[in-house]
DNA sequence: GTCTATATATAGATAGAC
DNA sequence: GTCTATCTATATATAGAC
């Protein structure tokens, strides 16, 4: 089973790296850290990943592909306002566990230039798929907008989503997030649909 | 003159600082960049700036100068929509000049703890002082929405306006950003207010 | 004030024993 | 696969000549 060892060796380390990322911020972990973080020796973290550059990519390839899951997962009941609830919440969880790549992304470019047109390109496609899920729901009469109010809403929706951890960190004076400040977040994005709801 | 002497050397210091974290990010840019930047060694720009640290708590005092005079200028003609118009622009130059402050400001905070309480106060003294102009245009007519809209409103726009430009990098996946891109985030900007405006 | 030369610290990566 | 020990590269900072 040496083979299926060195997998979970390899994942072990990404959880831990993921984890650190996402509670110091990209540009404060080491190599170093990530090896403690893994229980093990920077000389072993290095035979799993020769290269911090591979170590990031590996870990934006899981999120790359968790994010499209959550982006292009179907509405049940598109009549429904909670499926719209639902797949919002999706995002949430998503964007709190990967919280390092929409916060960090320029710091983690920096390590691993080759992210940046991936990362350009997954998500056009995962926006993509969430105007589509707000022009259903305008098509079911639970919002009212045009397609290009649409457009510059998803767009907003994307920016504060992405930043607002970054702004309410910087701002507060807080040195890390918890969990129970998603709320904050999360009503500050529902203020931005809130004038395009029908109900 | 050799006071005057060294007093110009150090805002030449920091104007070279100001362009590099601009154009690079404030992760891409050390001292030896600086340096030559305002052509001089290295040795000598630690004379002027013993640390690094140093440098960065000098620039973003002449940042946060300069921030509260654009928040708190005056609205000459309450009743007339281009004194508004006039604000906003007041606030995209300046975030534009600063903008290493609004997209790296988690870097910065990094490199410099002693920053992040001093930029959560001030920013929160701007903040508020925004809020009084939105208010002003509300009172005039201008803008129709509740206090508690407005608050939100001011939070989305301070998001949007400081990140846009971060997200717009890693999105379109381009390396830099150019004055003529300004365009885009104003438009998207405008998009918040929309919903809000009477006219 | 400005320079050259040097020192220190740290992160990332490698070599080879086990 | 994991370890210890070592090497390299880079950023920051200092010392001292001019």
């Amino acid at each position: 089973m040496a083979v299926t060892a060195k997998i979970d060796t390899a994942e072990r380390i990404l959880d831990a790296a993921l984890t650190l990322f996402n509670e110091r911020g990209a540009a404060n972990v080491t190599t170093a850290d990530i090896a403690a973080g893994a229980a093990m020796r920077e000389g072993n973290l290095h035979y799993h990943f020769r290269r911090k550059e591979q170590l990031v990519e590996a870990l934006f390839a899981r999120f790359q592909e968790d994010e499209l899951l959550v982006a292009e997962r179907s509405i049940p009941d598109p009549a429904d306002p909670r499926s719209y609830t639902d797949y919002q919440r999706g995002w949430f969880e998503l964007m709190w566990r990967y919280r390092c790549f929409y916060r960090d992304a320029t710091i983690l470019f920096a390590q691993a230039p080759a992210l940046r047109p991936r990362f350009a390109a997954t998500q056009a496609q995962a926006r993509l798929a969430v105007q589509r899920v707000l022009n259903l729901a305008v098509e079911n009469g639970l919002m009212r907008a045009t397609p290009a109010q649409i457009e510059k809403l998803v767009m907003n929706v994307w920016i504060v989503s992405s930043y607002w951890m970054d702004f309410w960190a910087a701002n507060t004076g807080a040195e890390t997030l918890s969990r129970s400040d998603l709320a904050w977040g999360f009503a500050q994005i529902a203020s931005l649909y809130e004038p395009y709801m029908s109900a």
